[in-house]
DNA sequence: AATGAATGAGGATTCATTCAT
DNA sequence: TATGAATGAATCCTCATTCAT
């Protein structure tokens, strides 16, 4: 419900009566609204840490991995876990006093991509920041416009990876 | 307002306070607080669509001309207008029955871009769907990690720009 | 409007915008809502106490003259004049503080049928008060029931009284 | 509170402060003024429907049947249940959006003055719609002038509908 | 582990009214 | 005569939260 609906929109009476109790109940698992939050935030945090690191590890080729990870992380946010999405389709700014709380979330998630990307044999000239920031927000813009019955995710990833990757690649 | 907190966060408590009058003052002016944001929302596509449109009547070349329409979306969305940021900020998902009416005016205003790049030489192989959105997703996500006193938005523009041209273009 | 919806339900605005004009300027003619609506109580109250006055001296016999009165006023009250209208359809218990004020006219006007009635030659164990509240009643309740259409309005009047009228004369 | 002041003038806070808590618990118990209002008409209706059917059952002769049932809706309505009170004094038309549901369970309960009607030994020339409204609105017209001290419901309600009764009877 | 009943603060909105222009 | 812009209080209602049971 945060994914399609937002933080703010969704209250915890919507909650509670999705999963068939009360509202004042959901304050025996929760000690509020902004706890039950964060806990799905983190979840879908750690689902994606989990998922992409077991895809990094099972390539060698750098552009292979990043590629991978990329395909990962698109399968997971547009299908697999509504947690995941929400972390993607939530944004932090939105979340009020909840802003650095989730951000630090992030910010460690998207270190993986920061690695990865150092490891990427790229021309000189390139600003690896913006590599990082503009791919992941490619991708994340698909949480956006993806409908399902179209390419399926991890197609779509690769579309939109390849797009970088082959101006990108440094000359052998 | 807006743009900062969102839809739902920002009360017209809020934004009557800060131009100095009463909360029921706000209704001489808009009849809910829907038709306002909606007004925002307009305001912010009319601008952008104003300027890009200039910026694509200034150049002849193709690649350039996409370029520069990127360059001139990131720097109002950055900098020059607050209700343009609104519009890149704000997801329609959290405006709850807005969601269509915004949705049309967004899809206006990137029928732009979807011209501009039917109009780029590409490489045949190349979904030009995915490059729009892609390009459009990276350059929105902007919104979000720009901070003043980094490079300026033009200059970001290009950067994220390039990193897809360089690769897509057409072979001779 | 008042008629229709009651004098709660009839806002300054909506009186405004039915005539062409801003709220504000309403105060130019009125010095409030109550002032205005006391005006319209007034005028219905005075069309109905000439109308039925002057039928009253058209009239010799008493039982005729009292039927007559009735049809006038059920013709003024459910076709002619919506001041009328107003004067039977809202209660004045719904109008706060107005309550006295319009009760007091009320009565006056009634006051014309408790003279008509003690005119008519009735049954010496009949109660007047209770004859003259019954029928007014009776009458009155039509403007809840009326439809265009049906009977007209002196017809309904007739009818109505009649059926007291037989079993109250007096005996020869 | 609803048949003293009626639907609009009777607020939610009102309700509450005299009920003691606060107007946001309202809502833990009605989800809406409006549902509210529909609650007291309805208990207003229920009350209505089962005397009046009790009353009914307990009398064989048309005539005295029927001035039994008036004689009994007259009492609960001016003394007995202020929900039956309010479904008399509010009308349906101050209730906005409520009028349909309203009409329906008031002409619902209506019926069966219908069918006691029809069972009446009148004379044929007598329209029996007018009679009925005709009583209903003699009767209903008394929670406005009826005051406590006067003559009881009862009394009140008999000396009524034998105004009527004596002119109507079938001559044998 | 959940309920029932409430709280209190805040939500958007409506209203009669005011008043300088 | 009317407007444009505001006021301030009241409107219904929603919300996260609490807590005894």
């Amino acid at each position: 419900m945060f994914k399609e609906r937002g933080f703010e929109e969704t209250s915890i009476r919507d909650i509670a009566s999705k999963v068939g109790i009360l509202p004042g109940s959901i304050y025996y698992h929760f000690e509020s609204k902004d706890e039950l939050f964060v806990a799905v935030y983190r979840a879908g945090i750690d689902v994606l840490s989990r998922e992409v690191r077991a895809t990094v590890s099972e390539h060698r080729d750098p552009w292979e991995r990043f590629k991978a990870a990329c395909a990962t992380q698109l399968r997971i946010v547009l299908g697999e876990d509504d947690c995941a999405s929400t972390v993607m389709s939530v944004p932090p700014q939105e979340c009020g006093a909840l802003y650095d709380q989730l951000t630090v979330m992030r910010d460690e998630y998207e270190e993986i991509f920061k690695t990865l990307i150092q490891d990427l044999p790229l021309r000189k000239s390139l600003d690896q920041k913006y590599l990082r920031l503009a791919i992941l927000g490619a991708l994340n813009h698909a949480v956006i416009w993806y409908r399902p019955g179209l390419d399926d995710p991890e197609t779509i990833a690769n579309r939109i990876v390849e797009q970088f990757i082959d101006g990108e690649k440094a000359p052998d």
